[in-house]
RNA sequence: GGCCCCAUCGUCUAGUGGUCUAGGACGGUUGGUUUUCAUCCAACAAAUCUUGGGUUCGAAUCCCAAUGGGGUCACCA
């Protein structure tokens, strides 16, 4: 049976590494007719935010993820507690009352012993004992090759802490083991801790389950993706106008694909195409113009009605249109948008004037346009018919309408425009521009 | 700096020793449809498969090295 898990902590808001993690792990889970755990790794209450793990679950609802079992560390506690004392007993860890130490200004240690491993101290945090110059070897199954260390290189890491939690090292390796992980899927970052892991796996008795490194995404400037190029949070891309349907395409084509290249994916399709050997190697970059791209898509996969509910939710604008146009403005904008806030964009000259047009937009014969233009809409005609009988270059004669009545040139067409906009408010704009 | 990982069009990728003068998608360019924009359709450009050595009759595919990129070195996860 594979079961595998997704552990998020709730220390912010969630990110969409974590996500594209938790539906890789759900599709391997899924794929086999396995589990899928979600678990909570609060164990630094420090960083803990009020709501996090419950924001946590909403946005896995959101993405039609479902967990078959729920668990959270910090009521664990006594797990670990033994699990640290046990490795002492056998003298695997030591209790150290050394001073925390923070990140180095340099940014790394060159201490990898701790001066008390051989104090035998009774109390205190406690930290592994790693052994010299042995070698640590594990068959990656996302990467499909052995990986090794020296423990020579690897530093006593602390296993629990004095605030009576245990530190992720301590918390996963028990964890996995005790709800019976088959497959650990993690981001590529948690390389370096994984001989540390294996190590306590080894001391505490237990088996080692198989692990995979995920790619990282990068951010198109270089660097693992940063918060502070543009919103990287699931919860903003969501309210940015992202449709679930669409991230979840997106990003589980960053670093796994199938086979034949197909590019579009429900979850439920992914989860029967998910085959491990997909995962790729090499970092992906965060491209917006093809999730910009997907997001249109999906909109379009929507129904009329669809997209109008999404409108209505997310614009107070649109909320106040006359309940029989709000499905007429969503057909005309349905084509033309890539996300569900480029509505106001597009369709803002529906619950605003347009104020100060610039008059160089105009055509050179706008005057006469406008006024043929004024009067067929007062008493009712086609404009069609308009720009044939008066020889008005079609083009050039709705360019100037669509000025008039919308303020720029990009605009959903024009006819269909005015009829929702009314004759009354289209005329008074028409003839501010003539004035 | 130590340790570890990675390397095919600008980007996401297909490719697992011959079918590769390297395929698809996004983006780009051009053209068609259209009263604008968008949609839709068509075509084109774009990768000496990072470089240098091997192995082999034959390498994008295997090996080594260099270079480049990334990660990590907290009583954070």
């Amino acid at each position: 049976m594979i079961r595998t898990r997704f552990a998020p902590s709730p220390t912010g808001s969630m990110h969409i590494g974590n996500l594209r993690t938790a539906f890789y792990a759900y599709a391997l889970a899924k794929h086999n007719n396995g589990e899928f755990i979600l678990r909570i790794e609060d164990t630094d209450k420090k960083r803990e935010i009020e709501g996090g793990a419950n924001d946590i679950k909403d946005l896995l609802t959101i993405f039609d993820i479902k967990w078959d079992e729920y668990y959270i560390q910090s009521e664990r506690l006594d797990l670990y507690k033994k699990a640290a004392e046990k490795l002492v007993e056998d003298g695997h860890a030591f209790y150290c009352q050394c001073e925390a130490k923070n990140a180095k200004e340099d940014g790394f240690s060159k201490d990898l012993r701790d001066p008390c491993r051989d104090k035998n101290l009774t109390s205190g945090a406690v930290k592994l004992k790693v052994p010299e110059n042995e070698w640590i070897t594990f068959k990656d199954f996302v990467l499909q090759k052995k990986v090794s260390w020296n423990t020579s290189t690897i530093g006593d890491a602390t296993l629990f802490k004095t605030d009576g939690f245990p530190t992720y090292h301590l918390a996963v390796v028990v964890d996995d083991n005790d709800l019976k992980i088959s497959h650990v899927l993690r981001g590529h970052d948690w390389m370096p801790s994984t001989p540390i892991h294996i190590l306590v796996y080894k001391y505490l008795g237990f088996d080692v389950p198989e692990i995979g490194h995920l790619t990282d995404i990068m951010d198109p400037d270089g660097g693992k993706l940063s918060k502070r190029k543009g919103s990287t949070s699931v919860r903003g891309l969501l309210t940015e106008g992202y449709l679930p349907e669409a991230l979840l395409n997106f990003v589980i084509l960053l670093g796994w694909a199938p086979k034949d290249n197909r590019e579009m994916f429900t979850l439920e399709e992914f989860v029967k195409y998910f085959d491990p050997n997909g995962f790729q190697k090499g970092n992906p970059v965060f491209n917006r113009e093809k999730l910009d791209w997907f997001n249109g898509e999906y909109i379009r996969k929507l129904s009329d009605t669809e997209l109008y509910e999404k409108f209505q939710f997310s614009n107070s604008n649109f909320q106040t249109m006359e309940e029989n146009k709000k499905l007429q403005i969503t057909k005309l904008v349905k084509d033309r948008i890539k996300k569900i806030s480029d509505l106001d964009a597009l369709a803002k000259f529906f619950w605003e004037e347009p104020k100060e047009i610039d008059m160089n937009l105009f055509g050179k014969n706008y005057k006469e346009h406008l006024t043929k233009a004024q009067e067929a809409i007062e008493k009712s005609i086609p404009l069609d018919t308009v720009s044939k009988n008066n020889d008005f270059k079609v083009g050039d004669f709705f360019m100037d309408l669509r000025i008039a009545i919308t303020g720029t040139k990009f605009t959903p067409p024009i006819n269909e425009s005015i009829e929702i906009l009314g004759k009354e408010k289209s005329i008074k704009r028409i003839r501010k521009i003539l004035e």
